[in-house]
DNA sequence: CGAATGTCAGCTCAACTGATATCT
DNA sequence: CAGATATCAGTTGAGCTGACATTC
């Protein structure tokens, strides 16, 4: 198969995008098997590691428009992976939690997760993978900061 | 803001796509302002890393369908930036060439390019950017290894 | 003939926009 | 009243599918 070209190899993120897109793909491909898609696998582990939250709550967390997470959490409830209830101190909001099969799902979507990363990450060693986890975490921090100026 | 949870953010994969897509949102806004996309910069950087090229070997370096090379390059060449002519060899192919104003343009994209780096990029010192390079490439490479197999 | 190249029309999906109802 | 939350309808654009004409 014919390589990218040097202008684009030697740019740390167009490789960034590219590879980033690739994993996305196959992770939503392995929860694509399971009736699912990327977003609940982001609201049902953050509803885990969290505790319950706002809708708004867990959209904001994502970038998410609100619009959209009323969609997703339509199929998650109607699963019955997650339960939604008025907040009785402010009406307007609707609390999300994970129900008792939504928990048991995510501990098989987690395992997904993991194997998509050990397939996507398999050139480097374990040593390589810290690195660069590192590495693009302080990425992200920083243009969440950068975001939050604009 | 909320910062991510840690389910996610100890995903290096969720960080990777992460990161890479508001990397690449942020590119294609500033191209944007040229009128251009993503990809008007991948194919007139291939002419001109690599030299003249046929529509499905351009397209093919980066996985874009053969219907949608013929959209991008009907606009490029519709701007004067890329030239088209049938192979005389082979008149199925069509041969693509970067003109002289392509040429031009290019050098302003590549500083686009650049200073988007520099921005997502800010975070990490010199050394830093070189080590998180050499990773992204390995990674890279074998994603594209395992995608031959398949 | 089968296979490759390019073109075209149309589909799907994620992401976004704008309007609205409800509640603080 | 202004502002926040959630919902709904509709738009846009990227990426894909399938059909087709042309050429090897």
């Amino acid at each position: 198969m014919a390589s990218i070209p040097p202008t684009l190899s030697g740019l740390s993120t167009y490789l960034l995008a590219q590879t980033g897109k690739r994993a996305r793909t196959r992770l939503a491909h392995r929860l694509g098997e399971r009736g699912l898609r990327l977003w609940d696998l982001a609201v049902l582990a953050t509803l885990d590691d969290v505790g319950p939250q706002s809708q708004r709550d867990v959209g904001a967390r994502f970038g998410i428009h609100p619009s959209d997470v009323t969609k997703v959490v339509d199929e998650l409830a109607e699963r019955g992976l997650v339960s939604r209830e008025r907040d009785p101190a402010d009406r307007r909001r609707v609390v999300l939690a994970l129900t008792a099969p939504g928990r048991r799902l995510l501990a098989g979507l987690r395992k997904d997760a993991a194997a998509v990363q050990d397939q996507v990450l398999a050139p480097l060693s374990a040593q390589e993978r810290d690195v660069l986890h590192g590495l693009l975490l302080r990425v992200h921090d920083g243009l969440d900061a950068a975001d939050d100026d604009a």
